[in-house]
DNA sequence: GATGAATGAGGTTTCATTCAT
DNA sequence: CATGAATGAAACCTCATTCAT
């Protein structure tokens, strides 16, 4: 009835789309596309459902505008990961990287959008291209570029940069969903921190990379 | 002439469960638990949608069932996996554990069981008991005993045998939903046979575990 | 898989309309026309879903059968009512129509049947009339009969013997129905015997029915 | 010109829970609980499926309401009953509540909750206990306070008084189901105008009660 | 702009009825 | 005759969407 001012409730006026998408993201990600009912929307987002037409034509250009933002709000943070020590040997470069992705991995945003990319996203062809391209691609090529520089200045073995930095991603995001909450799937995942887990992952990405002794062999 | 080929009614009753459970495997693997239809299914199954309930109480009953035999389904596969080859070596026999494995989950039902258990299985918390035991730890124990021995026989260098497995896994998991149809996800994976993608992990993985040159680097 | 020999269980095969019947009519009596299922009405009887099929063409047909029989089995014990004693005094004969009245009013099957009159009969006009006719009417006839020679013989007092006889029917009636079971209607009712409610009623009728004693009030 | 007079919507919306309980209660009575389809009271209240829901959770708690509504409509009606008159003599007092009761037995929504008690009532065994309570027993600690007066000044013969009062009861409900419509039960009650049979019920009762004419009979 | 009561298409579930065995 | 698996119409209920206020 008065001005309430919990986080989830009336904001400005200006920011309500963002709002909603928000308590969109949530509520897809808990119940998915079709099982979110913009009726719960709504009420997280402290709304009428009404309301939520007044910014998106319907359920789908909604769904779609929350998968959208978030990739996007997750290529700002990817932007970052280079910026910072341009002259740094490959290997702390990489270091700096997958720390700093291994961060984004474990927010719940992350999470669930990349649960409906899993399960939803089937349906929506020009959103996979848009999440392959801008997302996959992109930090694959990052990625890459990093090791192929490594391989260069001989601090990594001679591999397919971009295989590797495939191979690199597939550990990483698995393991985000594994120490996910509510999601028991690796039992003696349960025992770990997210910082001893971040160690395995570091240790095998190096050691899959360190370059052959000698020919040798 | 009309001996029980034609009519669909009365046809092979013993196998009428099966038959639904496997329509429904496609249809949930295609919109999820609440995106199929009963209908759908029914259709899928060329029967009528009263039939369903003759074998299972509810959709979400068939949905377990279905999660449940297509896991069960997935154990016997990997049943086998040891057998072959008691005698190899540990590198060896991983090799023949990974091609058999990524063999499976290059496999339709696997692909779309994972989906659904990454995107709705946490709405069925004893389903994701079911999984992680019969599957993750399972597989995980499997692949960690064999890189265990790998160890002890000097074969690979030491690390956390169990670790490296999840690494594996993850590895596996993840590729085998990128090659799957329709998840344009890694433009760049398009262009490769499953074989070269399964060398590439093979390389990888091996590399990840060899034994480190000497002490002193 | 064997004879059972059970009372609800595979009796002659000519009975079966009239295990059917019975069976039906618990049914009928415990869910109405619309909620009782067919299924349910096999099992009772003892026999599949579609045996009933062969003896009655529809679930309506069983119903009016169910309805049908239950009244003609009805008539039959009126018609004893007044043959045990021609000659009796009419108070006297009066009573003992009212005992046996009670005694069959107190039957399950009666309550049953006068539910479904009550609540589904509307729907089958011919039933209504048949229901009336047999029942109701000549019911009435025959005590109204005894009534009228009652007063002609200076045993009651003047009144219309057939709204007497309609009185009668109704508290009769209704206090059947409020001494059956799962009808706590009448708390008072439920520490009275059977006997004891009788006793009130056959009071109460003989002191209404008894002769005014003077003209002078 | 379009001042909320024509267009459904949003039409007096304080009486939508009113409207659709009476609308319900109709098709309640003419088909019993689940022979009424949802689809018809919503016709029949001139508003759409959906918005049932919006006040009622489902069928049978709309059930449940309609009958309670009608039970706590009928019993504000019973509470004038004695108001009226605290001097009169029992006699002319138990004429008066006859009068009235008989009045609101005629009406169309008693007699359909009164099908409903007989026919679905026992398989919700709260609004049986809510019913026998509020409705029978205390009608009848009514009329069997009158009726005890009236013995105490010797206006009626010594008889329980509550057991009279039910045989009332018996005869007024019964009789008011026989003159229902589409209840061609009586024949010979078709002929009689609700006065007359009144009529017959008052001077059945009153002859019930009256004094025996001398102890010594 | 914001609301939320109202709508009705569409889904799940039930069950009378059929019919191959 | 008897069976019971199969059918599909029809009922309940949900919820995306609209629109009067």
């Amino acid at each position: 009835m008065s001005l309430a001012c919990d986080s989830t409730r009336r904001r400005a006026p200006d920011e309500r789309p963002q709002q909603i998408l928000e308590a969109a993201l949530e509520i897809f990600g808990e119940h998915g596309l079709i099982g979110a009912r913009l009726e719960d929307i709504a009420r997280r987002a402290g709304i009428a459902k009404g309301t939520i037409y007044l910014y998106f034509p319907n359920k789908e250009a909604l769904f779609r505008e929350v998968v959208r933002q978030t990739i996007i709000a997750r290529l700002e943070q990817q932007a970052l990961a280079l910026g910072s020590d341009p002259d740094a040997s490959a290997a702390r470069q990489l270091d700096a990287c997958m720390a700093q992705w291994w961060n984004y991995l474990g927010t719940e945003p992350f999470r669930t959008v990349y649960r409906l990319v899993v399960s939803e996203l089937h349906r929506f062809p020009d959103l996979v291209e848009f999440y392959a391209a801008e997302v996959l691609t992109r930090g694959n090529r990052l990625i890459g570029g990093v090791i192929a520089r490594g391989i260069a200045q001989g601090e990594f073995r001679a591999v397919d940069p971009y295989a590797a930095a495939r191979m690199l991603s597939a550990m990483f995001i698995t393991h985000s969903l594994w120490m996910g909450p509510n999601q028991a799937f690796m039992p003696t995942l349960q025992a770990l921190s997210s910082d001893q887990v971040f160690a395995q992952l570091r240790d095998f990405a190096f050691h899959a990379l360190r370059p052959t002794p000698e020919p040798t062999a």
